[in-house]
RNA sequence: GCCGGGGUGGCGGAAUUGGCAGACGCACAGGACUUAAAAUCCUGCGAUCAUUGCGAUCGUACCGGUUCGAUUCCGGUCCUCGGCACCA
């Protein structure tokens, strides 16, 4: 039979025009049917469009969402854009362009290039972080943060770039200087807006028991809050009743404890002031230490500095010994108390610090040797020198000295975490306004929700005043206002809020996008939430993931969601690299852009290349090489329908690979195994090509099959070959378990585990089938030859292994 | 330094309740078709030895162990990628 050609760009265009007009991927609210809510990570639009990484993630979930349809499920699959953002700002100054109008621009061609690779979104259900409707609700959680008291401010450091005197994000600082100009970055403090994230640190970890992350992302997460349990033990200032309180995780070795060390911006430096003899060299070193920027304070990790207090003294609680006081930027005024006890022997900071200023070292935990270096195994220690847990072992020294410590009142228990509040507040302009307005006499005042949105005002320039202050700052007209409590004259804020903000909550926005009343209307999020599928970049797994889940957890707790988390499931793909295995990168110039590959290949071979390149969770280079191979694939399967024949059920020769396929493919398309389901398929149709003919069920069946991988060209074959409908509309395919085993198959038989030959036997063949078979081999029997047989191991189905002598 | 992942052909990668290592694809080589090339099709493709045919030895980072049998399990070492990093 003869048939056209395959040509791609003949056929995907004409089907996503034709999936747009029937609306076939959009989910419906009938909430009686089983739903399915699969979520990929909404790009930023930037201005250099799609990169062959993007179109990873999207294809994964895109045969995810569309099995799913053909399983029955109402799948929400939508698709939007987290606009905000530095990139599109600096454009907007350096052009002269507004920066809704660039996010504008870019949206267009992010969306075109999307629409060209064939995803099943729902484009009507579309959302924009920058679009007022949007950022309305953004606004509207931030003021519930605010009256559930999660809101604050508070003055803290923000990176300024001296040249360009702005602040700058974090991700701006690069090597401890601006990432624009290179010029020096140092901490200027600022009057900041803060969301107290720690609240909510144990319901943060305790509820990962309850989802289904990889277990990688869930260990991260776990490591970022950093839940550490220890005591605050207090320690007297000679000659005062004041107590020094530190905190520790090993009140075991407090018998140890040679000499405090306080953080140089510790208060009681300036409280004890007129004791302390060396308040110049003291301020000298808190400047210094001051000095240090983050990069710096992370490369002179090895080289410990400090300076000792002299007037100042503090007495160990457990034997009454007085002991000096140091100050250290190796402590920290941001966690614990600000100030440790050092026990040198046992700690390695102390003992480096020990050593460099000769301080002495008392060993509490024999074992090791202390002279070398400090002993820290936890596990195999025995309490010295210390009265009252002595002979123990580490763990029941704990224990015990715990209970010692709380009876005579000098100690309690204590949990600290590594999370911080999580700074709000950005200078910048494109961003969300804080819906916060400052009056002298009542102080912060949220303002009334009905005036919600808070527009984003125009400006005549985006750039940051040189004061440090957003571009909102200079904005009088719009900055004066009336105090919502007094009604007297009051400011607005003018920072705005982070990008982080529009991307903690907008799976919920997708639910009920165009709702005017609310974030979603409560009847559809029960039936939507919670996302069943989330995949994203691991380098969201801390930050994003975790304030999307805490916005969450507020959400419930005022009843505005009905789940305490927001995230069933959450998976994470690998980067594309450049084929030189570098990242890609329009500086090393190996960046691959789709559109190229889609004019060359086609959208169907793409996305299957997309998915067959390698292991999906791991970085892989991108090969031209490998995309022609998936091509070849599509082209044989194409030529199927050249030796296409009648037939209602699979035909002997192709009954157990047909099952065998359904089976793989049915179950690598849920645990991330791609590139497995599409060899499978390559094999599947390898057997064909053998076979030299294919009916039209097992046809039927490949199709469905390699639909969502490759939807545009499956859809086509589909109608151009007569089956019923569209092939959106059909099902999924079933497998029987028994009928994916061969009758016979080809035995290893092994001497002394080595393999001498092998044997076809019937697949349920028992010992004595398979011994004769075996001894009909030459190969076998040479081998044997004048040896004795010891033992036979024959595994049903699996190998047959004699061991001879 | 700590936490986590990984190390398999020339390349991307398969294979896990321990059972024929290298599925599938790429690259490469030979052949067919062609005036020729591309495309397509067929054959080969871990290493070494043997080669007329059967075959033999080694081989999953390295060393050792358990087992009839180890890429898989256990102990140790090295390398690599990702995250965190003076968190007491």
């Amino acid at each position: 039979m003869q048939i056209k050609a395959y040509e791609p760009s003949a056929i995907e265009k004409k089907w996503q025009d034709r999936w747009d007009e029937l609306q076939c991927y959009a989910a419906t609210n009938d909430l009686d049917k089983e739903k399915f809510y699969a979520l990929i990570e909404f790009p930023y639009p930037s201005g250099k469009g799609l990169h062959v990484g993007h179109p990873r993630p999207y294809t994964a979930l895109d045969i995810v969402a569309r099995k799913r349809r053909l399983e029955g499920y109402n799948v929400l699959f939508p698709m939007g854009w987290d606009a905000f953002g530095l990139p599109t700002e600096n454009y907007a100054i350096k052009n002269k362009i507004h920066p809704a109008e660039v996010t504008k621009q870019n949206v267009a061609r992010f969306k075109a290039q999307l629409k060209s690779l064939g995803f099943s979104f729902d484009w009507s259900r579309e959302v924009n972080t920058t679009d007022p409707n949007y950022y309305k609700w953004t606004q509207w959680i931030f003021l519930q943060l605010f009256k559930k008291g999660l809101a604050y401010k508070k003055e803290f450091p923000i990176n300024w770039c001296t040249s360009c005197k702005v602040g700058l994000a974090n991700e701006e600082v690069v090597n401890g200087v601006c990432e624009r100009c290179g010029s020096e970055v140092v901490q200027k403090v600022k009057n900041q807006w803060m969301l107290k994230i720690t609240e909510y640190a144990d319901r943060l970890i305790q509820d990962l028991d309850e989802v289904d992350y990889i277990e990688r992302v869930k260990i991260q997460q776990k490591n970022w809050i950093g839940k550490s349990k220890g005591m605050e033990v207090d320690f007297t200032v000679s000659g005062t009743d004041d107590k020094l309180r530190v905190y520790t995780t090993r009140p075991d070795t407090l018998y140890g404890a040679t000499y405090m060390v306080m953080s140089p911006e510790h208060p009681y430096i300036e409280k004890y002031a007129n004791r302390i003899s060396n308040m110049a060299a003291l301020q000298e070193y808190k400047e210094f230490a001051s000095k240090k920027s983050e990069f710096e304070r992370t490369e002179l990790v090895k080289e410990k500095t400090g300076v000792a207090i002299e007037g100042l003294m503090a007495i160990n609680p457990v034997n009454d010994q007085e002991i000096p006081i140091w100050i250290s930027d190796y402590v920290l005024m941001s966690y614990g108390t600000g100030a440790i006890m050092a026990v040198p022997a046992h700690d390695t900071r102390d003992w480096e610090f020990a050593k460099k200023f000769d301080l002495p070292i008392v060993e509490v935990v024999a074992g090791g040797n202390v002279d070398e270096e400090a002993f820290t195994d936890i596990a195999e220690g025995i309490m010295i020198n210390s009265p009252v847990i002595d002979g123990l072992s580490v763990a029941d020294g704990k224990i015990k000295i715990a209970e010692y410590l709380v009876e005579k009142g000098i100690g309690e228990s204590k949990t600290n975490y590594k999370l911080r509040d999580w700074v709000f507040s950005r200078q910048r302009y494109w961003g969300e306004p804080i819906p916060m307005v400052y009056c002298e006499k009542c102080g912060w005042q949220p303002i009334d929700e009905s005036e919600l949105p808070l527009l984003l005002p125009e400006v005549e320039s985006y750039e940051p005043s040189h004061t440090g202050e957003s571009p909102l700052a200079g904005m009088m007209d719009w900055r004066r206002t009336t105090c919502p409590h007094c009604g007297g004259e009051a400011l607005r804020e003018t920072d705005t809020m982070p990008q982080w903000a529009g991307s903690s909550w907008y799976f919920l926005r997708y639910i009920d996008p165009d709702n005017n009343d609310a974030l979603a209307d409560p009847e559809l999020l029960k039936y939507w939430l919670t996302v069943d599928w989330y995949n994203g970049g691991m380098e969201h797994t801390t930050l994003h993931l975790l304030y999307s889940r805490f916005w969450h957890k507020v959400l419930y707790d005022i009843g505005a969601v009905p789940t305490k988390e927001p995230y069933q499931k959450r998976t994470s793909h690998g980067m594309i690299m450049g084929a030189n295995g570098e990242k890609m990168s329009k500086s090393r110039g190996n960046v691959v852009n789709p559109d190229e590959v889609i004019d060359e290949y086609g959208a169907d071979t793409l996305r299957m290349y997309e998915m067959f390149i390698g292991d999906f969770e791991k970085s892989v280079p991108w090969s031209m090489n490998g995309v022609k191979g998936c091509r070849r694939f599509l082209d044989k399967v194409w030529k199927l329908q050249g030796m296409l024949v009648d037939g209602d059920e699979y035909s002997k020769e192709l009954e157990t690979i047909m099952h065998k396929t359904i089976k793989k493919v049915s179950n690598d398309f849920e645990t991330l195994k791609y590139n497995t389901a599409v060899a499978q398929m390559m094999s599947f149709v390898n057997e064909v090509l053998k076979v030299g003919k294919i009916n039209r069920a097992e046809f039927k069946t490949l199709l469905v099959l390699l639909n969502p991988v490759s939807p545009h060209v499956t859809e086509e074959m589909w109608v151009e070959n007569g089956y019923k409908g569209y092939l959106h509309e059909s099902q999924w395919p079933t497998y029987e378990e028994a009928k994916t085993v061969d009758d016979v198959i080809e035995m290893a038989v092994q001497i002394n585990g080595k393999v001498r030959g092998t044997i076809t036997i019937p697949t349920d063949a028992d010992k004595e089938v398979a011994k004769a078979a075996a001894m009909a081999e030459e190969n076998i029997m040479m081998h044997l030859e004048g040896k004795n047989i010891v033992k036979e191991i024959f595994v049903p189905g699996r190998i047959f292994n004699i061991v001879a002598k």
